[in-house]
DNA sequence: GCGACAG
DNA sequence: ATCTTGTCGC
């Protein structure tokens, strides 16, 4: 089953690594702030990993009932890998293969949240701007790490946040979504605020340090899902 | 030139 | 991301 929508497809990785940065510029200037998120009903989660040692990208997408955060479907979309993981340029390597999984969902989602940063980037458009941007969609980043950025020190509580700031702008939030955990980073992708994006994340965080859209698309993405005897075939 | 560096 | 066993703690 698809959904029959079509997104412009991800430009080839050349290996110029000039002509990468010089679409990013372009893409960054239509990223867009401000809140525009109708009724959220549907949300997704979005997430890669790999198999045959990094040869095949194999991407994952699973729709959510944003009330009940329970799945609704689940894809994946497998992929010869392309290129090389080089900071700065992740979503030249993954989206090829995300775009394919999300086309594969039964209906388009109202709010993605994507396992990478958003515009808490050096150019302002990591993987979860970028494929805001390519498919128009309200999307979020949520990362493990810092790929930018600096920060005061955060609460121990759960829900506790400071901004996350780079070149003078506020670009995101570092969030404790648990306590006792190590913080998420999460950054706007497309058409969200860091206030909206945060108000998202902690609103699917049960019992995780992940909120379930990407914490199911990680599972599903890194086969965690399986046993390793299933694994095997 | 020397580090930093999402997944 | 991925390769990998046990182990400490809620």
């Amino acid at each position: 089953m698809s959904n029959a929508f079509r997104w412009p497809a991800m430009p080839p990785w050349d290996g110029d690594t000039a002509s990468a940065r010089a679409l990013q510029l372009a893409l960054a200037r239509e990223v867009r702030l401000q809140d525009e998120l109708p009724d959220v009903h549907y949300l997704a989660g979005v997430d890669v990993g790999f198999e045959a040692g990094g040869s095949i990208t194999r991407a994952a997408a699973v729709l959510l009932d944003a009330a009940t955060l329970q799945p609704l479907a689940q894809e994946v979309a497998r992929v010869p890998t392309a290129m090389p993981y080089i900071p700065g340029l992740l979503s030249f390597r993954e989206l090829p293969a995300v775009l394919q999984a999300l086309a594969l969902l039964p209906r388009l989602p109202d709010l993605i949240m994507v396992d990478g940063q958003g515009i808490a980037h050096p150019r302002g458009l990591g993987i979860a701007a970028h494929l805001g941007v390519m498919t128009d969609l309200p999307t979020i980043g949520v990362a493990k790490t810092i790929l930018v950025g600096e920060h005061e020190a955060l609460g121990p509580s759960r829900g506790d946040h400071v901004p996350l700031h780079y070149k003078g702008r506020e670009i995101g939030a570092v969030l404790r979504t648990r306590e006792r955990v190590k913080p998420l980073i999460i950054s706007p992708g497309h058409r969200v605020s860091v206030d909206t994006a945060v108000h998202w994340v902690m609103q699917c965080c049960t019992r995780y340090r992940l909120p379930e859209p990407t914490r199911l698309a990680d599972r599903l993405a890194s086969r965690r899902d399986m046993s390793s005897e299933e694994r095997r075939r």
